[in-house]
DNA sequence: ATGCTACTAAACTAATCGGTTTAGTCTGAG
DNA sequence: CTCAGACTAAACCGATTAGTTTAGTAGCAT
C-alpha cells in the first residue's frame, strides 16, 4: 500500500499546491469513489495540471490515502464530539438531547460528510487503515466522550457506562445511515425527535 | 438507469447459465465494488463466455442491478429477521437476546454479507433505488418483527414500539458496522456479550 | 544575466475498459 | 438432414485509464 505522507516538502513544492489538490481530490473522491475518480479529473478540478499532482503525490493511491486520513484527521474528526454539548451540568435529559441533535445535524445537512462515511464503508475492504484511522478518530472520540458524561454524571449509576455509550451513537449513527444515506426516509418515515425523544428516555429512566 | 429484469427468457436462454453469472457477478461485484469489475472478470468467474454475459444482460449497469435486487429479495432478505426467534412466548429477556445474538452471527461470519453492505452503502449515492431496494426489504423487514413483539408481547407497554425497535436494530446494525466492517475490533474493544446484554437491559427494565 | 525549480499544457505510452463482431461448435426440433 | 439458436474463444473498437515525457514559462536567488 502507498504511503500517506505527500512528498510535498522534500523540495520547494507550495503548500497552497498541495492544498488545492486535496480539496480537488476531495471533491472528486468523496462524490465517485476511489476507483471511479479519475487523476485528469482530480488536476482538473484542483485547477492544477496533472504533472503537478504527480509532483505532490506519489500516486492515485498515496493521494487518496493521505487525502483520507487528513479528513479524519482535521476535518471530521469532531463530528460525533460537538464542542462541550451545552452546559455538561445541566439536566441530563436536556444534555443527551443537544448531542443528539448535533449528531443528527452534522451528519444530515452536510452533504460532504455523508459521502465521506459511503466513501469510508465502501473502501473499508481495500483500505482497511482507512477504515480504521476513521474508526480511531471518529468514532472512538464520540464514545468517549458520552463515556465519561456517563461515568461522571452523578445522575446516573450505570453498571458498564461504556456500552451505553455505544447504543446511543449507535442508534443515531444508525439512524442516519438508514434515513440519510440509503434514502429511506419515505420508506420507514420516522423524525428524529421520535427517535431521540424515545433514545434519551430509554436511558435517563435509569437514574439514581 | 438501466432496468433490473435479465434479457432471459424473451429467448431460449438458459436460466442455468443466469444463474452462473449472477454467482460470479456476486462473487466480483461484492469484493471490488462496482467501478472496480470488469465484465471480463465477471465473465472469467462465472464461467462463461463474456458475449454470453451481454446476451443475457444489457449492460454492466443492468447486471449489478439485477444482481443486487436478486440479493436484497431473495438472499438477505432475512438476514434481520432470523426465522421466529425461539419460541416467541418465553421470557421477553430471552427472546431479545436470542434475536440480537442472530443479528450479529449473520452478519459477522457472513463475509459476503459484509461486503453486500459494504457495496450497498458505497454505491448508494450512485445507486440510490438499490440503496431503497435494501431499506424496503432486510432493514424494513427486521423493523416490523421488532415493533410487532414490542407491540404485542403482554410485558410491554411502550408508547412508541417503532422506535424502540429502531434502537435494538440500530445499537446491533452499528456495532456490527464499526466492530467488523471498520475492523475496530482492536481499537474500540468491546464483546459482543457486554453490548447486548446492556442493550436488553436497558430495555427489559421498562417491563409493566 | 545565469541557473534552478515549481509549474503548465499537451502529447504520449501501455494497459484496460465496456461492448461488439466474427467465425465456428454443439444440441435439439421438425 | 437441416436449420435455429445458445453458446464459445478470440479478435476487435474506440474510449479512458494511470502515469511519463517533452517543451516551454515564470519567479527567485546568486
Amino acid at each position: 500500500m502507498g504511503q500517506a505522507t505527500p512528498v510535498e516538502n522534500e523540495r520547494n513544492l507550495s503548500s497552497e499546491k498541495t492544498e488545492a489538490i486535496l480539496q480537488g481530490g476531495m471533491r472528486e473522491f468523496l462524490a465517485n469513489g476511489y476507483a471511479a475518480t479519475s487523476m485528469d479529473r482530480v488536476a482538473k478540478s484542483s485547477k492544477v495540471s496533472k504533472a503537478t499532482v504527480y509532483s505532490h503525490f506519489q500516486d492515485k493511491e498515496s493521494l487518496f490515502v493521505a487525502l483520507i486520513q487528513y479528513l479524519v484527521e482535521k476535518k471530521f474528526r469532531s463530528v460525533f464530539d460537538p464542542v462541550n454539548a451545552g452546559k455538561i451540568s445541566s439536566e441530563p435529559e436536556f444534555v443527551l438531547k443537544q448531542l443528539a441533535y448535533r449528531m443528527l445535524d452534522v451528519g444530515a445537512d452536510q452533504p460532504l460528510f455523508q459521502n465521506f462515511m459511503r466513501v469510508i464503508i465502501g473502501e473499508s475492504g481495500r483500505f482497511p487503515q482507512l477504515a480504521k484511522a476513521f474508526v480511531r478518530n471518529v468514532e472512538k472520540t464520540g464514545f468517549r466522550l458520552l463515556t465519561e458524561y456517563f461515568s461522571t454524571a452523578p445522575q446516573f449509576d450505570f453498571k458498564d457506562p461504556e456500552a451505553i455509550a455505544r447504543i446511543f451513537v449507535g442508534s443515531l449513527a444508525h439512524f442516519l445511515i438508514v434515513q440519510e444515506m440509503l434514502h429511506g426516509k419515505d420508506i420507514v418515515p420516522m423524525e428524529r425527535d421520535r427517535l431521540i425523544e424515545n433514545l434519551v428516555e430509554l436511558i435517563v429512566q435509569k437514574e439514581k
